[in-house]
DNA sequence: CGTAAAATTGAGCTGTCTCAATCAATGTGG
DNA sequence: CCACATTGATTGAGACAGCTCAATTTTACG
């Protein structure tokens, strides 16, 4: 089981701690209303994000509106490992819930990389968990079914959020809307809609007031790669 | 513009020199078969393949039988510089024409990396440029048609040739099968022929012999996000 | 409490799949 | 160098997953 990577070493008093707790590359906390795109990397930028509390969308949009999320982050989420020295990526992040946020500066973290084998490490894991994550979206996008790709995005985030709040509990928070998990799954929000049922009418999920349950997380399981 | 990364880095004297000009890491080379699968990360690795010539796929497969080609690689390109530090990846590297590879050593690298800042610059170049090519693909196969996703494929091949040989040349020595194309862009081997066709139709390609024209570059290009 | 955003639903429609058959090309052993 | 065997390309008919668009209801929010 891995850890949770840089961030975890760069800040060993935790993910709300003080600012004078942080290293000092990191910068003053904002905090942002949902809905809101807080970050976009597309020109130079010396900063990165990571999120404290809250959850963000990173997505990329087609020239004919379209747009894909490529990851969801959670609280204690850096943003994109490996493009942290990227100075210019075309990605928007964007507010799903209400959000408080620091930034890293980058300069500071690549001295830091260099000087730090451990980071070093870290970092280096965090890529390659992310690019894990990534290769699964592609198997998902490129060979499963819609209901199997939703059914695996509940999972993961299922899992995601077991592994940092140390608890397992079958009913979480679900702050999503049928749009995002759309743009997230490939498919139309309208199609989400349908699947939902789909998941309700068989009693493997229940889902209301942003709350979500699954209640038989072995069949969920099973029903990705049938 | 970005250069050939890492691997250029370590073998400044060019990829098919002789093993004593490669640094010490690098283990004798192999050759093989087309078709082969000549490589499987699973359990403990220890090394790294290079391609030194020929053309290789890295897939992973579903466990109903569906496959989904995550990169394609030319020669001069490691496998997966952000994976160069996972011992345990579920991805098969197959030959798709005859092959000749390199093992650079995982341990050595690591070394190099830590102790080699300008090794280290290249080696997250590299990650950053593997996660930009990842996010496309999941783009593609996300919110993308059939046709654009293939197009897109044809466009970035011919570029990833023309960067290496530093001639652009609109005609180059295509040795993808159909079924191919279809598990890297994540439709049917029928439906390839389909688009080719269509392509093919509208004089945008021409393709046989294993050799690819692109006869109307802007053309194809247009054709991706309308 | 009114308004905007999300969810739900339905009626077509189309892109893409499945399956199967045929044809072409490529390789192999004799 | 031929005859067969295998693999890939091409094509067609039918099916269905998922889309579009639009209408309606529900929920969230200032």
């Amino acid at each position: 089981m891995r850890g949770l990577g840089l961030c975890r070493i760069l800040i060993e008093a935790g993910i709300d701690a003080p600012l004078s707790k942080w290293p000092p590359i990191a910068q003053v906390g904002k905090t942002i209303a949902a809905r809101r795109r807080f970050f976009r990397s597309q020109e130079h930028v010396d900063s990165i994000p990571i999120i404290c509390d809250g959850w963000a969308a990173v997505a990329e949009f087609l020239p004919n509106g379209r747009r894909q999320i490529l990851s969801f982050l959670l609280p204690g989420e850096l943003l994109s490992s490996s493009t942290l020295f990227e100075s210019c990526v075309d990605h928007d992040v964007e507010a799903l819930t209400p959000i408080c946020y620091r930034l890293f500066d980058r300069a500071g973290l690549w001295e830091r990389l260099v000087t730090d084998p451990k980071a070093l490490s870290s970092f280096v894991n965090d890529c390659a968990e992310e690019k894990h994550r990534l290769d699964e979206l592609v198997l998902d996008l490129g060979r499963r079914k819609a209901h199997q790709r939703i059914a695996r995005l509940i999972l993961e985030l299922m899992d995601r959020l077991a592994r940092r709040s140390a608890v397992r509990e079958p009913t979480f928070n679900f702050p999503l809307r049928q749009s995002q998990i759309a743009d997230a799954t490939g498919v139309t929000a309208a199609y989400v809609n349908q699947v939902l049922k789909g998941f309700r009418g068989k009693r493997l999920i229940k889902l209301e007031k942003r709350s979500l349950t699954v209640l038989d997380v072995a069949r969920l399981r099973r029903l990705i790669d049938e």
